[in-house]
RNA sequence: GAGAUCGUAGCUCAGCUGGUAGAGCAACAGACUUUUAAUCUGUGGGUCCUGGGUUCGAGCCCCAGCGAUCUCACCA
């Protein structure tokens, strides 16, 4: 089997050899490497490799069996101090990178880390004998294992007496300060290997992360939702308006994008049969980055047969609020509730910047029409009052440009700035049918499509629709996008494999679109994306 | 795209009106059997982001560039 030429991108020097499968590697060679030469602290450090491996210790070694988490560790400690032993309860392994030592002398203290915590480690000459001297040899950012009595010292410390060790890894650099931690942003995206090792609120906000995504796939299974995954390179990049990546496939010779919105393609699912769907993955759009947007990005994307929008809200509503809880009783488990509940009805509170966000439902509800009125004075069904308020608020395409596109403007102006100043999660409904090419018109007023968005302290967390299924009208909108917008905006694509889905027949349906990364900012509190994605996407270092 | 702020030791940060580059942690040498950011004694460590300019003299002032953060703009 043919492997795929790898290369690791960087500024190292390669060396390339041909390996049996006929097929090049490269690997680099850490020489050409000036910034890791120049430290001192590298030489000192390769310095000390020598010596274990002078004591016969391979430095970087293998399996360790037999491992407990620090966290579990701590627990076989017995909570009334008294009750276990100082110098020894019951044996236990761990192990974690060393992230503070102490040496005393005949008697050194460690404190390692690993993904469940800390454990204070005490290294004595007495209980681990001749294995001491070489136990003298670790330095702050080794991995090592220790295995032991699980015990306290006199302070009330639960402390592993360790009785054997062993190296896992050496640490040829030394780690980042280790009281004040990694505090360099940039430092802290480029290599953020070292702010999760150094920064354990870092290390939280990826666990709860991982925790968020993982309750939301049990909610949706509980659902009887089924997950998918569909095409992230598409020849036509629709779904949404964004510019998108190209790329190129030699073999087919072909220009691709990378997806812009999974939609078009989980809605061919409905029309297959898979009658609830959703997939969690990445889109990619090629336009601005700020706190709030990273060119690639995680969406919940479903589709539910027979539902509605009114079915997105429930659903969204309580998805939501249930994270919260979720999110609001893990850390009030560390601390208590930043306002108590008021009505005596359960509440639910995050912090989030300088206020807290009340995730209590219902969550509010507020027409587009009614935001607009109240924000521009313009009444969103009266053509000639858009263009007089797009003229009024100094739009530079007042005249020409259509008025729903006019009063979309005009709401992201004024009416987004007010959403913002609300600390309750609001559902912006009734959207201009204008600005939503793939969603059912209201039947009642047509000039209105079945749409909500889900405003949380000023960000689009959630987009949801009743799902427009008439081909033919699909096939209108497509055409009219087609006349009206430029090249570069991809829905004025028209996707003519889509509308002959459709043709087959979709069951009436309601999507929904979650962003993950901005979920995850509201639950952690973190308010720039760059926080909760492992590795943003920065300017390359030249 | 515009503005503001920032870039100094491995890390966290000082640096006065422009006058020989500083501290803590980390490192190195030593002491220490209950420490908790251990402590104590001693030592070494710098492309002050890069390139120009002004000046007798620039980490500091000026210009340009690179990178970062934030705000605004763009983004249905």
């Amino acid at each position: 089997m043919p492997h795929p030429a790898r290369r690791r991108a960087g500024p190292l020097p390669f060396i390339t050899c041909v390996c049996r499968y006929n097929t090049q590697f490269d690997f680099c060679t850490p020489a050409g490497n000036a910034t890791v030469i120049d430290n001192p602290q590298y030489k000192d450090r390769m310095a000390r490799l020598e010596k274990w491996r002078l004591a016969g210790i391979d430095p970087y070694g293998r399996r360790v069996d037999g491992l407990i988490s620090t966290e579990q560790a701590r627990a076989l400690h017995s909570p009334n101090l008294e009750d276990t032993p100082h110098d020894g309860g019951p044996q236990a392994r761990v192990a974690g990178r060393i992230t503070l030592l102490r040496d005393i002398g005949k008697l050194i203290f460690m404190t390692i880390a690993d993904s469940s915590g800390r454990l204070q480690i005490g290294v004595a000459k007495q209980i681990l004998g001749e294995k001491f001297t070489t136990a003298k040899l670790l330095e702050l950012g080794d991995i090592a294992w220790f295995s032991g009595k699980i015990g306290h010292t006199k302070t009330g410390e639960i402390t592993l007496w360790a009785d054997d060790f062993g190296l896992a890894t050496k640490a040829l650099l030394p780690p980042p300060e280790k009281f004040h931690g990694l505090s360099d942003t940039e430092t802290r995206y480029r290599q953020r290997y070292l702010d999760l090792m150094a920064n354990p609120q870092s290390m939280e906000i990826f666990l709860a992360r991982s925790q968020i995504v993982r309750d939301m796939r049990d909610f949706l299974h509980a659902r009887n939702f089924m997950e998918v995954e569909t095409p992230m390179m598409q020849s036509l990049a629709g779904g949404a308006a964004a510019r998108p990546f190209t790329t190129h496939h030699h073999a087919l010779d072909t220009d691709l994008y990378l997806r812009i919105s999974p939609e078009l393609f989980l809605k061919r699912l409905l029309v297959g049969g898979i009658e609830r769907v959703f997939e969690i993955n990445r889109n990619f759009r090629n336009e601005g980055i700020d706190t709030r947007h990273n060119p690639e990005f995680t969406m919940l994307e479903l589709y539910e047969a027979y539902s509605d929008l009114a079915g997105m809200m429930e659903l969204t509503q309580t998805l939501v609020a249930q994270l919260a809880k979720k999110r609001a009783e893990t850390l009030h488990a560390k601390q208590p509730p930043p306002t108590p509940g008021a009505s005596g009805l359960p509440q639910i509170h995050l912090p989030y910047g300088e206020r807290v966000i009340d995730f209590t439902p219902p969550f509010i509800k507020k027409t587009y029409a009614e935001l607009l009125w109240q924000s521009a004075q313009v009444d969103l069904l009266d053509p000639a009052s858009i263009k007089a308020g797009a003229a009024r608020h100094g739009l530079e395409n007042a005249r020409q440009a259509d008025t729903d596109v006019l009063a979309g403007e005009l709401f992201e102006r004024l009416a987004e700035p007010a959403l913002a100043a609300l600390d309750q999660p609001v559902f912006v409904v009734d959207y201009p049918a204008g600005l939503c090419p793939l969603t059912r018109r209201n039947p009642q007023q047509p000039q209105l499509a079945e749409r909500f968005e889900l405003y949380v302290a000023g960000m689009e967390l959630a987009n949801a629709y009743t799902e427009l299924n008439d081909p033919l009208v699909q096939e209108a909108t497509f055409g009219n996008q087609l006349a009206g917008l430029k090249e570069e905006d991809s829905m004025a694509r028209m996707d003519q494999d889509f509308v002959e889905a459709l043709r087959y027949g979709m069951p009436p349906a309601g999507g929904l679109g979650i962003g993950i990364d901005r979920l995850v900012m509201l639950l952690t509190n973190c308010t720039s994306i760059r926080d909760v994605v492992l590795f943003p996407q920065l300017k390359p270092r030249s």
